[in-house]
DNA sequence: GATGCAACTTAGAAGTACCGAT
DNA sequence: ATCGGTACTTCTAAGTTGCATC
């Protein structure tokens, strides 16, 4: 175990295996690696990690007491820009009349100007909640007077509005430069914080402005209105030993704690659905990262022992415990198709949408027989985001028998599993194997599915653009997997049309070179000039090349119109998997992973040889 | 077990930057 | 230099998980 320790922490970071075990040597010997990442941050203490996962004789030495950090320090959050009342000649008109409404009403005015021509303030609830939420807002006076949202008009400030983003985009060079500057300058002084040595990237250090909420889907909070937050709502987090942040003059902050049980560095209470917001740190920092790759490390256990769990759960179809055949045949789900946990919801706080744990028999479809297959159950429902999930999927005999039973005596809006929580079920699983949950499944299933797809798509022979299709293909098939979808682009037809054309031309262009050529050849034999027909050959070649380029993309683009590849690129594909495969086929590891990513998955980047399985 | 809260990860949309074609 | 469209970044909502309390 300690060798294996020993030598990741040596392939990582080129150290000597006896300063592994070291604590006090191991930033000044760690430090001497930073280069190699070629940005400025030191690398993961390694071998804690490695320890924390391999071996839990170091585990003492820093995680025991649960602590995060020793140190931190911050400028605390940036607060959102004031309020800027319109100017006199953009007015508000109720009922026909224009009038000057008080600032708070008017504020809360403008956020329904600006959202006019999208969809949802046409929706009845946002229109209520909205309605509702303004008119608190609003003076004794305006309340008296404003009664009915019809009777409202917007317009002058929804033109105020769009008229000021058409000017800023008419900007000068100079004045966009400095607005550029002034943000970079902001990001220097608040983006960045001291955790322990290391001065790391905050990933929102903006406290989110007031506006109209937009639950997704059918939300029953939509237009209500998110109210600004002052300093003396926002909790600072730091080190005692830090210099605290300062809050704005004439303001406190509610509270300033010192909690290294923590990650976050600010938190505020959020006034629509009770909840916490927090600032925390950019991904690619070694907390976030360290995070990471454990849990990658935990999806690679699972392989170990899955076939194992897979036996078990069913054994556990004939169990005769009602509570455990739900619990086999929700597991079963939540591995065969990278189903969420599903945790219970409260009705009324939120879009209606299910989980494995809390689908309903409204949800499912049972058929003894559909398109030649037999015992096919056809999912629908609406998971996270509202995102609609729907497949047909054979099962085995006893999974559909067992569904049947539970479907028995029951109303379509009835819990399918009614013995089974995600709590239950997490409980079992962390009995199976140490650090298992739910979601290691979709982490698992994402990333051996990567990894089986690459080895089934690559072709060695072909080249790099047919590569980097491949790569796509087999991150889309891990989407699909996961139902990760998106809208179709706005632009997509257009898009499509463009390239279409371009392709035609290249296409005219490849049937000039080939004359071209031909016209070379023939020359050939009455005078003996051979490097014009190289060239010719070439030109033939080089339109080819393009043209298959051009062919690509459309392809690429065509399969993803609907798919959405970025999330489980970036949360669920162990990304030594791609770095692997980078190496191994020489593909520039650009190719495949933007600078944000190549940032998030430098531990990655640095420790994947060709070799590394999954 | 049920409930509620806190902390953290995962998610698609919207906004913005950037780049190649004209 | 400008325009149009794609790629990247930001935003923040919506999940999961674990723990405390009854």
């Amino acid at each position: 175990m300690c060798q294996l320790v020993c030598r990741i922490g040596a392939v990582l970071f080129s150290i000597k295996p006896s300063f592994v075990a070291r604590s006090s040597a191991r930033y000044s010997c760690l430090n001497t690696s930073l280069s190699s990442y070629g940005f400025e941050r030191q690398p993961f203490p390694s071998v804690l990690i490695c320890c924390t996962l391999l071996d839990y004789r170091w585990e003492e030495e820093r995680y025991t007491d649960g602590s995060k950090w020793r140190f931190l320090e911050h400028k605390g959050p940036v607060m959102a820009a004031p309020y800027e009342p319109l100017p006199s000649n953009v007015r508000f008109s109720y009922d026909g009349k224009s009038m000057k409404l008080s600032l708070g009403a008017e504020e809360v005015a403008t956020f329904f100007a600006k959202m006019l021509d999208h969809e949802y303030t046409t929706k009845e609830i946002f229109q209520k909640n909205f309605f509702n939420d303004w008119r608190k807002e609003m003076t004794s006076e305006e309340r008296a007077k404003i009664t009915d949202l019809k009777k409202c008009n917007f317009n002058e400030m929804a033109e105020y509005f769009k008229a000021q983003s058409e000017a800023r985009k008419a900007m000068t060079k100079e004045d966009k430069l400095k607005i550029k500057a002034e943000n970079e300058r902001l990001l220097q002084e608040y983006g960045f914080c001291i955790m322990d040595n290391h001065k790391e990237r905050i990933a929102n250090f903006r406290i989110e402005p007031p506006g109209l909420f937009r639950g997704r889907g059918d939300h029953p909070k939509m237009g209500m209105l998110k109210r600004r937050i002052r300093p003396e709502d926002i909790i600072i987090n730091c080190s005692k030993d830090s210099k605290h942040p300062k809050p704005p003059p004439g303001t406190k902050w509610k509270e300033v704690r010192h909690d290294n049980k923590v990650t976050w560095l600010v938190s505020w209470t959020e006034n629509i659905q009770g909840s916490i917001k927090y600032i925390m740190l950019n991904p690619s920092s070694r907390i976030k990262g360290e995070k990471d790759w454990q849990k990658y490390e935990t999806a690679r256990n699972l392989k170990k022992c899955v076939e194992r769990l897979r036996h078990q759960y069913r054994e556990d179809w004939k169990s005769k415990e009602m509570k455990i055949r739900q619990r086999a045949v929700a597991l079963y789900f939540i591995d065969k198709l990278a189903l969420r946990a599903g945790n219970e919801k409260e009705e009324g706080e939120s879009a209606d949408t299910v989980g494995c744990c809390s689908l309903r028999v409204e949800h499912i479809n049972l058929h003894a027989e559909k398109d030649g297959q037999e015992f096919v159950v056809e999912f629908d429902f609406l998971g996270k985001d509202s995102i609609r999930y729907y497949n047909k999927v054979p099962v085995e005999k006893r999974v559909f028998k067992n569904l049947q039973l539970f479907m028995e005596n029951k109303q379509p809006e009835d819990d399918l599993f009614d013995r089974l929580n995600t709590s239950i079920l997490n409980k079992h699983l962390q009995e199976l194997m140490d650090g298992l949950t739910a979601k290691v499944f979709r982490t698992y299933n994402a990333s051996i599915t990567l990894q089986q797809q690459l080895k089934e798509l690559t072709n060695p022979d072909e080249n790099l653009p047919a590569k980097i299709l491949s790569y796509n293909r087999a991150n889309r098939a891990v989407a699909i997997l996961c139902n990760h979808q998106r809208a179709a682009p706005k632009t997509f037809e257009k898009s499509m049309q463009n390239l279409q054309a371009k392709i035609d031309a290249k296409k005219d262009q490849l049937a000039e070179a080939k004359r071209d050529l031909k016209g070379a050849k023939a020359d050939l034999k009455v005078r003996r000039d051979e490097k014009a027909l190289e060239s010719k050959k070439k030109a033939v070649e080089r339109v080819e090349e393009q043209l298959m380029k051009l062919e690509v993309q459309a392809t690429d683009r065509e399969e993803n119109k609907q798919i959405a590849l970025g999330t489980s690129k970036l949360n669920y594909l162990d990304p030594r998997i791609s770095v692997a495969w980078c190496k191994k086929w020489g593909i520039p590891i650009e190719k495949i992973y933007n600078k944000t990513q190549r940032e998030k998955f430098a531990w990655a980047i640095d420790m994947a040889d060709e070799d590394f399985e999954f």
